[in-house]
DNA sequence: CTCCCTGATTAAAGCGCTTTAAGCCCTGGT
DNA sequence: ACCAGGGCTTAAAGCGCTTTAATCAGGGAG
């Protein structure tokens, strides 16, 4: 296929450049100016300019450098996103924001976060490509920080709560979430309800403030009992022993998220304790593996395709349709029941 | 801090510009050409303006605009990364690839394979971006695809054997890899060791080469069992069941990747088959789950780190040595023991 | 015929950098 | 006193595109 001479550059050194617009342009006895009409599919040129634009453009393989054009225009219409490239619901968002993003003709610049890259090389990455404005998955920086960077380009905080800034922030209501878990419980039939906490972050205590509020509602104030833990399986797991050294084991345990639960889990399965038979799990963020079949663990899921729509709504109306004014975004999470919950007793 | 009025543009939309090159040079008295030269750490200026500029640079909060500069100068320093981002593997490589490029100075464009984004649109996402060479993590096109792209830019192929065609490939030995799972079963006495296959990739057949192999050299020709999979966890599961209802159990299953061999474990536990006190199982990745308290899984790991170092070598050495010959780079992939294999009985 | 549109096309001026060749100013040799 | 040479600095020409204002060819109206 394709067999003109217009095909390809070498990968070695001698490369062949790429086409140009000029190059195009040449090719149909036009001016570049046209041919970036046509091809920006901006309305003026004929027709039949169109066409012979359009074949030319084809013949030669002719694909448009984002970066002149982004020179030239001055948009970039690139969105920058930090993601914690190890979070199996990080990946879920970015897959999302791709379809929502092409959608509005926007791309996306993915900049990880990893041990050795922090949240501020992560965006001043974002920046220097243009990105035109900051979607930052799970951000961990100070709202003042966020704020000023704001400044810089919009910022579209996801997944957290910002306090005391004026952000656009999507997330959904942890409370609520945890609160479904905790009447899904309740209905079953449970009473002495456990939370495992998650530490000292603003998703953590919105959770956990859920967790206490729900067990308030349903006049279980006195058994409200909560212990010490964090994102980890290992704290769930210890969680777990701590709850078998006691001896009185609750009918069922909540954890801050699937993470922590799996760890519950581990510990009672290993001490020969049926889950949900003497005991019910729940996790929360109805991650990777919290589907696999040696957990099927009950939790509740954030929809990361509506928050990611959502994220990218909020970009382009600060973008393109001249928001200024800072919104929050909060969905409901659902409760997604699995195995790992059941009738106490 | 920062109290000049020289410090931020406005996020919302009557944006204050970001300060250019010429506005360094303003500030200095100087030529925006010395600017340069300074900002980019070229020999030349004397150390009093080099200084100034530093110090005037910092003022005003001057980022350098790639796009701007990659068109300038005609070269990106961009390596383009294309990456499944569900898969927990990618995400271990992506970070050392991050900080591999970073030290020979070159920065990273990631383009996310998803169910609705395919390898064409990964990659010519990266070449529009003006990625100097594409790093393809487990790149599914066929190799004369591959070949021809590599005719665009430098392509580097990682994990996977590429045959018949002149591509730069970094990957591990798969069926040393398997091998060696195999010489740990044996030396730990097994003998009836069966393996459930991976399906019909090159990778799988490397393994499955790998597996025969091994059992031939320790004499084992007429205990070898192959059980038909693929790369799921189901697949594991339906194995074990097949185990299970067959009544005649090996003593030891090595599955394809750690998901099948998840599959396995579940089934077994499920049964109430110990493992590894009735029978051993052995995954291959070495992936986040195959770490995890709950499977502990004796696995392989591919050295995400020396694979990712190595891409980057390969390909800084196409593009700054003028290599132009192809290169294969098989690493020993190393074993990790961990809980599920054991001595049989 | 002339004039004024209208629709199609294009010349030309950048976008924010890099890079090359040229320029300036000294110093030291003769 | 003159010139060569070295150390710094910079003017200016792009990089490959976009965009604005201007040009141009027709066509219908007057």
């Amino acid at each position: 296929m394709d067999e003109l001479g217009s095909a390809a550059p070498a990968g070695g050194n001698g490369a062949i450049p790429r086409p140009r617009l000029e190059d195009v342009a040449a090719r149909v006895g036009l001016s570049t100016a046209s041919v970036s009409l046509v091809l920006r599919g901006v309305p003026g040129p004929s027709e039949r300019t169109r066409q012979r634009v359009l074949k030319a453009a084809a013949e030669l393989g002719y694909r448009p450098d984002r970066t002149a054009s982004a020179l030239a225009s001055r948009r970039s219409r690139l969105l920058g996103v930090m993601v914690a490239i190890h979070s199996p619901f990080h990946a879920e968002l970015v897959e999302h924001l791709h379809t929502a993003a092409e959608e509005v003709g926007y791309d996306l610049v993915l900049s990880a976060l990893t041990p050795n890259r922090d949240e501020n090389t992560a965006v001043e990455t974002l920046l220097a490509f243009r990105c035109e404005a900051l979607i930052l998955l799970g951000p961990l920086a100070p709202a003042s920080v966020l704020a000023d960077l704001d400044r810089r380009a919009p910022v579209i905080s996801v997944g957290r709560r910002i306090t005391g800034a004026e952000l656009d922030a999507v997330r959904t209501a942890d409370d609520d979430g945890v609160g479904q878990i905790v009447d899904h419980l309740v209905g079953l039939g449970h009473r002495t309800i456990a939370y495992v906490d998650g530490g000292k972050g603003v998703i953590a205590t919105d959770r956990r403030r859920g967790y206490r509020s729900a067990m308030r509602r349903h006049g279980l104030d006195e058994q409200i009992g909560i212990l010490h833990g964090d994102i980890t399986e290992e704290a769930g797991e210890k969680a777990g022993r701590h709850f078998l050294d006691d001896g009185e084991l609750p009918t069922a345990v909540v954890a801050y998220n699937d993470q922590s639960a799996i760890g519950l889990l581990t510990a009672f399965r290993r001490a020969g304790i049926d889950v949900p038979g003497t005991i019910s799990v729940a996790g929360y963020d109805d991650n990777t593996l919290s589907r696999l079949a040696a957990f099927d663990l009950t939790t509740v899921s954030q929809n990361a395709e509506e928050q990611a729509r959502q994220a990218v709504t909020a970009a382009v109306e600060r973008l393109d349709q001249g928001r200024t004014t800072p919104r929050e975004i909060v969905l409901a999470p659902s409760l997604v029941i699995r195995g790992t919950t059941a009738r106490p007793r």
